[in-house]
This record gives C-alpha cells, structure tokens and sequence, in this order.
DNA sequence: TAAAAAATAGTACGATCGTTCGTTTTCTTT
DNA sequence: AAAGAAAACGAACGATCGTACTATTTTTTA
C-alpha cells in the first residue's frame, strides 16, 4: 500500500526548453534535493529551511544547492508545489476513482486523515505554512494560498455533487462542510502531532460521520451503509 | 551563570496578583518589553523572535533586552506564560461569571471565537506555538502545551458542567465536543488569517450550533434561547 | 573524441543571530 | 548626599544565513 517507488514524471517547472524534458542529470539532482527538501521543511517548516542545512543532508556543496533555485523564495516555492504535486498523488487522484457522490467524498476524506495523522514523521506543509505565512505577504505565500485554495475547491465540488446525486439533501451548505470538516483535520493534526493524543484519529472520524449525518437522504444512508461495509474488514 | 536568577514572582498558571511589590523599574521594563514580544512573536511567531528586532522595537540595547531573560528559550516561554496570563484575563474569566451549563460554554466559546478572529493583527500564540513546536521537543513546547491542555481543560469542565447540569444529554461525549469545537476555532483561523475569507466567524458559529445541537436537553434548548435572546441586540 | 554546455564546487561578502563581558548610567536605599 | 545595587549599554565573539562571483568538474552534444 505504500506508494510505488516510480521516478517521478519530471515536470519542468521552467518551460523555457522544449517540452520533453532531455532529463539532464539536473533534473535528477534538483528531484533529490526537493525529496530532502520536502522531509526537512515538515519538521522546521517552510520559514525554518536553509540552503546550508539542505546541502549537507544531500551532501552538497551550498553553491550547489543555490544554483538550482536561484533563491531561498524559490525553493520554498519550488517544495510547495512538490507537496502539492505529492499530495494530488496520494489524496486527489487516487479518490476520484471512487463512485462519485459520497464515496468519493468518504474517500478523499479518509486520504486526507491519513495523510495529516499517519506519517507523524512528515507534517503537513498546507498547515504548517498557513501559519508561518498567514501575515507575510509575498510570492511563497501567494503560492501555497493557491494549492490550499484548489484543494478546498476540489473538496467543495466533491460534496455538491453529493449533493446533486441526492446523496446529501439539497439545503446542504457546501461552504459550511468544508468548512467543519477543515476544523476536524486541522483539530486532528493539532492533537495527533502536537499534543501526541492516541485516539485523535477516531475523533475526526467520529466528527466527519457527525457533521454530515444530519443532511443525509436516504439515499446518502445507504451509500454510507453500503461503503462502511465494504471497507470493515 | 545567569545575570540575574528571575527575582520575579513565580508566576504560576493561575494569574498570581500579588505583585505590586517593590516594583523595581527592572519589573517594568521587563513587562515592556513582554508587551512588544507579544506583538512580535503573534506576526513571526515563536521561533521568529529576536532579541534584536525586539532592542530595536524597544529602544533598548540588546544585551539590555537580553539580560531580562538570561537566554532566547526563556523569553519564549515568558512570551508564552504573558499569553497565557492575558487568555485568561479576556476569555476565562469573564466567562466563567456566566450561569454554569450551556450559558458559560457559550460565552467561552464565543470570546474564544473573538480573541482568534477579531484581532486580526494579533495571531493566536496558541496556534502558532502548536504548529511550530509539534516536533521540536524541548522546555518551550513544554510550556506551551502546558497552557494549551490547562485551557482544553478548562473548556472540557464546561462541557461536562452542562451535562451534569441537564444541559446537554447524558450520553454526550465531552472529549469528542471539545475536539471538535477546538477544530471549529482552527479552522476559523486558518479561514480568517491566511486565506482572508469574510464570513469564516459566521461559520465557526453555526458550527458550534451544529455540534451541539443533536445534544440538546429540552433544558438545554431552553437555555439556548434564552441567551440567544438575550445576546440578540 | 573534442568542443560546448551544464552542473557543481570553492570562496568570500555583508547581515544577523544569541551570547559574553566589562563599563557606565540609573535607581534605591541609607 | 553618598554608597551600594540594579539596570542598561557597547563592543566583540563565533556561527549561520542567503547570495554573488569565479573556478573546476561533469555531462551532453556535435
């Protein structure tokens, strides 16, 4: 179930080269560094990264490491669209092939728990970025808002299409899930990784079954009954 | 060797008034400078104070500013417990002058909801704390999940005042409500601060409607409107 | 395989960081 | 007012930061 080990598609962030990527061994170094990014920056956030400390991890020169951003901002850029990259992987695709309607929503839901609660070694960029940068202007900021932002929309169209099936009754405010439901994975990443509480996980899923249990139709309460059997066990 | 081994009172959670004392100007200075960190550190966090941006603030030298502490770790954390002390000041107390049971949860919820929302210049130290020191072990952490759980504490008392009391049914899970009230309020912040969407207080008050709204008593939606009433113009 | 291009290393710079230490100013007490 | 204590200053330290430059090595291209 963990994630196969495939070479990632190297998508060049600059398109100023011809499309097809010639996969000079740039590219190779430059994905290495933003793995070694990626892990450092979830344990001393996006502000706490430096150049120096990424170049001994990758044990490289800090020359080295500069030359492939060009800047301390880009890198920082550079490692959210990484995790955003990552996080459509593992999270967003992986759920859209799921039954629209509930399902869907139940599974992106569940991928996200996992995500913020499971890998307690790698924190959340989304959330530990929204609070570094929530008064800091700039580029980085701007960028990790429109991944947040995406993500918050996709969401937002999983649950007006339950809505539209008729899973979930149509005076459901859409606006008003996302929003409890942010509140449970952000209660959960809190608890589950700041204050080490077992049991943080249940309580989001206690609280994701809660918040929508009073807008199901009977439709909506078989599709649930119908996935909670299929996934116990 | 520390410069001065903190004459001050030890100032323990619960707010200690009985300093009026020999008021040393050092005392003064101190909470000055107190009061500039907590702006400070509420924009670049914890780990974004320094001790220089804080002379500079200040009019002090640096070593001046620094003498008071001793070290950067223990002005975190008396930035931290002057927090803590000013929370207090504008959330518990005043609410826990509120009738015992659903009435107080309210008020502390919605003065809660306004320290998070309405200063908007002035981040939750709480918040920001978490995510910044959730894998960062050390005696600051320390300090500040001490605070973060007296506070949860506190709030989980309330919650389980108004089962006792009738409020909220006896079948209700006190540990779950406060879970996810505490999401309510993250999610707040996150909505407020760093995406700037208007309307997220309005949300996290529906939201606190819709967690206990499946555990009302028939007392309990009595005491509901009539604080509702009450508050309403 | 030689030339061209790209990638990496090396060095140095100015800033800022927390901290130390000795001096000087300011306050408190006698 | 003088003496003693407390508070604030100023300069300097070693580290680390991001970044700019020039060399050197490695890879790609012709």
């Amino acid at each position: 179930m963990n994630p196969r080990e495939t070479p990632a598609p190297v998508r060049t962030v600059r398109s100023d080269k011809a499309e097809r990527a010639p996969a000079h061994k740039g590219q190779q170094t430059r994905t290495a560094i933003l793995e070694a990014a990626l892990g450092l920056a979830s344990h001393v956030g996006l502000e706490g990264l430096s150049i120096g400390a990424l170049a001994e991890i990758t044990g490289m020169s800090k020359s080295g490491v500069f030359a492939h951003f060009g800047s301390r901002e880009e890198l920082q850029i550079s490692v959210i669209r990484e995790y955003h990259h990552k996080f459509e992987e593992e999270v967003f695709y992986p759920s859209i092939r799921d039954p629209r309607g509930l399902p869907r929503l139940q599974a992106l839901f569940e991928r996200w728990v996992k995500r913020v609660s499971v890998e307690l070694d790698s924190g959340c960029i989304y959330i530990s970025g929204a609070v570094e940068f929530d008064d800091r202007p700039g580029p980085v900021r701007d960028a990790l808002a429109d991944m947040v932002l995406a993500w918050h929309q996709a969401l937002e169209r999983a649950i007006r299409l339950a809505i539209e099936l008729g899973h979930l009754s149509v005076d459901t405010d859409a606006s008003q899930i996302l929003f409890e439901v942010h509140g449970l994975i952000l209660a959960l990443h809190h608890d589950a990784r700041f204050l080490r509480h077992p049991g943080a996980l249940e309580r989001a899923q206690v609280g994701f079954r809660r918040i929508i249990a009073p807008c199901l139709t009977e439709e909506g309460q078989r599709r649930l009954r119908k996935r909670s059997l299929a996934t116990e066990r």
